[in-house]
DNA sequence: AAGAAGTGGTGATGGAGATCACACATTGCT
DNA sequence: AGCAATGTGTGATCTCCATCACCACTTCTT
């Protein structure tokens, strides 16, 4: 399905000091041009509301983004993986940084200058092709966000589209039906637009339901369908 | 604020044949390569879900670009105005359009296939630089329309920033607080997620609140920092 | 002129979920 | 251990808005 125009793209990146596993004239620009430090847990890379200083690619570990309402709640748009290239609409585009780049756990991240980001580009179509399609994978990635968010006014549903969404991308190992969960509730409500609450009452009623069983923080979805069935309602 | 990287960018177009409103190698390799037609009211450039063929770039009058919910609900993502570029993501990531691109009104469409755009990004940094522009504001636009639509949870707040967004736009002519509607309730609904009685109510609330008048389509906003106050809260 | 189709106002009702207020569990620190 | 900090479970209440149900008004169509 969706035929993919270039390859290379969004594979999880083992973590080494080449860029190897990028197309070879961005691995070579980038082994040139960039910055690779590692980063403890919490640390933030760049603010909502700041002027762009560069872009950042994560080799190793996971980086939360999030935008910030004026009382204060939170939403989280997504978790970044390796291989991700965070804040290129900001720097393309000289607007400020449209959300906040928080990491999970321990990370090593690499940083490109925003002046070479844009030299390089200018210089290499190829170059340019490949930041263009990753930002298109964030904004088809935030289009699909929306959509689920607003037009499932259920939380439930929204719920149940997380979770399918995660059994998704764990594509991992031996047991498909089965992950971990790196996040709490709360932060899982920052990610459906509810509240922590709502998002205990929504897990003890699947429970209940036997739409996922939890042993720690492992989940196992015993049964993938009758979870999607929620989401068509 | 916010320095602009690159100029040209969403100036809107003279209806002109030519692109001479963009930067000199894109207006080049467009009137080569792009082709423009005029449709009527009501014509579906591109569907969400359609295996993408090329972009359009808006030449004249306004295309509503929307998402869709499995049970029919519809979410309008923005208007977009002349000097916009559409379905990049789509074709640049490979993937399906994600939304649906409408016109509101009889408008001049330039088309460009997805081959010669890739063609045309590779060959010139300067070209793909400025696709890469467009779909960065097109990002940044979307993820403020996911950070009001979510993190307000009162539709009235959502309807007054929506209003004040749309007095932002029209800087047009002598009067900064006066502004035609083009849009029905049930349009405005689909912009801020909720239903057409709700959009009804409110505008009658803030009328009998004195912050809109309204007469025939034309709306005055008297005093703009009232309505404002309604955001913070 | 007379429908027909689209739009806009407004009441009544119900339900989903936010919020407040706790108690309990788990983790980490010294 | 033992205490603090953080995360989780669950009840009670209350508010906002979707939904249903009509009526009025305006364009178009024929």
């Amino acid at each position: 399905m969706a035929t993919q125009v270039v390859n290379h793209v969004q594979k999880p990146a083992p973590a080494d000091k080449t860029f190897s596993d990028f197309p070879p004239i961005v691995a070579e620009a980038l082994e040139q041009e960039a910055l690779t430090t590692t980063y403890p847990t919490g640390a933030v890379l760049f603010a909502e509301g700041q002027a762009p200083r560069g872009v950042f690619i994560v080799r190793r570990g996971r980086v939360k983004l999030s935008i910030c309402s004026s009382d204060g709640r939170t939403l989280i748009l997504r978790i970044a993986d390796p291989g991700c290239l965070l804040g290129v609409a900001a720097v393309v585009s000289g607007r400020n940084y449209e959300a906040t780049a928080e990491t999970q756990e321990p990370s090593e991240i690499s940083f490109l200058r925003h002046t070479d980001l844009l030299r390089l580009m200018r210089l290499h179509g190829e170059f340019a092709l490949w930041v263009t399609q990753h930002i298109s994978q964030d904004y088809a990635s935030t289009c699909r966000e929306i959509r689920d968010l607003i037009l499932s006014d259920s939380a439930s549903e929204k719920l149940a589209r997380l979770l399918v969404g995660w059994l998704d991308q764990n594509t991992s190992a031996r047991n498909p039906s089965q992950m971990k969960l790196a996040l709490t509730h709360e932060e899982i409500g920052q990610m459906i637009g509810s509240s922590r609450e709502t998002v205990s009452r929504l897990f003890a009623g699947f429970k209940k339901q036997r739409l996922i069983q939890q042993t720690g923080s492992t989940i196992v979805i015993p049964n993938r369908l009758a979870l999607e069935n929620l989401i068509t309602a």
